[in-house]
DNA sequence: ATTTTTAAAATTTTCGAGATTTTTATCTAA
DNA sequence: TTAGATAAAAATCTCGAAAATTTTAAAAAT
């Protein structure tokens, strides 16, 4: 079972970078091969990602990476700033010293990243490591609001959101215009000013909300 | 395979109904014999069901029916406050009179199952309806929020909500105080009224929220 | 009496082959 | 040529048994 948790992670990590294309098929057989253990144990880590939403599975016709859908990315970008605002307050009432050094930490990492990748011709390199600590930001954002049932929602959410991005803007121009929002955020945060924050978490996300009228409910909500 | 969803669809069934204790083991070998199906076919739906929350699995230590935990139930209510408000908002603007309908419609219903309750000494035999139908209505309350992603959350907490809450509250009181609450929310989502449809799934979930209810309080002695 | 060791039983996990279904390729008829 | 039917190939799905691990029971030692 421990290689079963290395290959789900391998598999995980490919469905959310840039291995695989959208639609294509994973074929159990060659999974089998690739990763030299038998076909049920492939088959149960496909559907372990299936109910994940990171792998489609239809009866009789096997395992595909889900298609690209503009739709998708916008009701997941929905979802993070939901739950990410929600997180973010939470974490600010709760959070304290320890959970404001952690995030001054983890922005920190990011901008020192970010700043590195704007002085190359061709960041390829380290858009994975963006990524990452990219995700550990807002992680970290959420990670006092005391919920562990919101922060699994949010992990679902995220790997999702980030398997439907990574396809749908090659030229990773989302990088660049990033960082003054992430220290807007951090700025926010910090000042405990929790309507501000929620704002600054709506606006980092809202450029993946284009080309719909629908707006978040939320939004015009004073709370 | 389409055995293997009605057995999916049983074992969720019990799961969230009163068929086993919390803790129990799931042993595979007892689930293959009544089923007539093999043992690699129970272990997938069984991960199935782990991963959405409803089954705990253990490395080498097979299946367990989750644990009754306080701490969970109020994050579970947490979120579906905050899914079914956002849902229901976003119904408001977009729904329509169709939506008006529906919700009209399944209110109704669960409104004359609660009142066949309240008349009842004992309404076990009912309890059953009942949750069906008052998972129908919050449902239904949600439908038109135009994100099957958003649905799709709050289908999977509800489930553990109702797991949750099914062993945690055996006489059922929760029932008869929920008639008013129930037309409440009704009237405000057919006014239009954001604020107030909030407040009122705030006011409705809210219970859950302090753990101080009898049974509540009864079922955390037992070590 | 309590703890540690050892052995047996029970359970979980992996596996590859056979059965079923879908997909692809070929042939026939309009 | 196109459409439909038929056959061959490839893939998925189910299955029960073997291998690995945990749990239980019994025996030995402190």
């Amino acid at each position: 079972m421990e290689s079963e948790n290395k290959i789900y992670r391998e598999l995980k990590k490919r469905l959310t970078t840039d291995t695989y294309d959208h639609g294509q098929k994973l074929r159990a057989e060659v999974l089998r091969e690739e990763f030299a253990c038998s076909a049920s144990t492939v088959r149960e880590i496909l559907f372990r990602l299936a109910s994940e939403g990171l792998v489609h599975f239809q009866d009789q016709r096997g395992f595909r990476v889900p298609e690209l859908s503009p739709t998708k990315l916008i009701e997941l970008t929905h979802m993070r700033i939901l739950l990410e605002s929600e997180g973010a307050v939470l974490s600010i009432r709760q959070g304290g010293v320890g959970w404001e050094a952690s995030l001054t930490a983890a922005h920190h990492k990011l901008s020192h990243l970010e700043k590195r990748i704007h002085a190359r011709e061709d960041p390829t390199e380290l858009v994975d490591l963006w990524f990452n600590s990219e995700k550990e930001f807002h992680q970290t954002l959420i990670s006092a609001c005391g919920s562990a049932t919101l922060k699994h929602m949010h992990s679902l959410i995220y790997a999702q959101f980030r398997q439907q991005l990574m396809k749908a803007d090659r030229r990773f121009d989302f990088i660049s215009n990033n960082i003054q929002q992430h220290s807007d955020i951090l700025e926010a945060a910090l000042a405990a000013d929790e309507a501000l924050t929620r704002k600054r978490v709506h606006d980092h996300l809202a450029r993946h909300l284009t080309g719909q009228t629908a707006t978040l409910a939320s939004e015009s909500d004073a709370e």
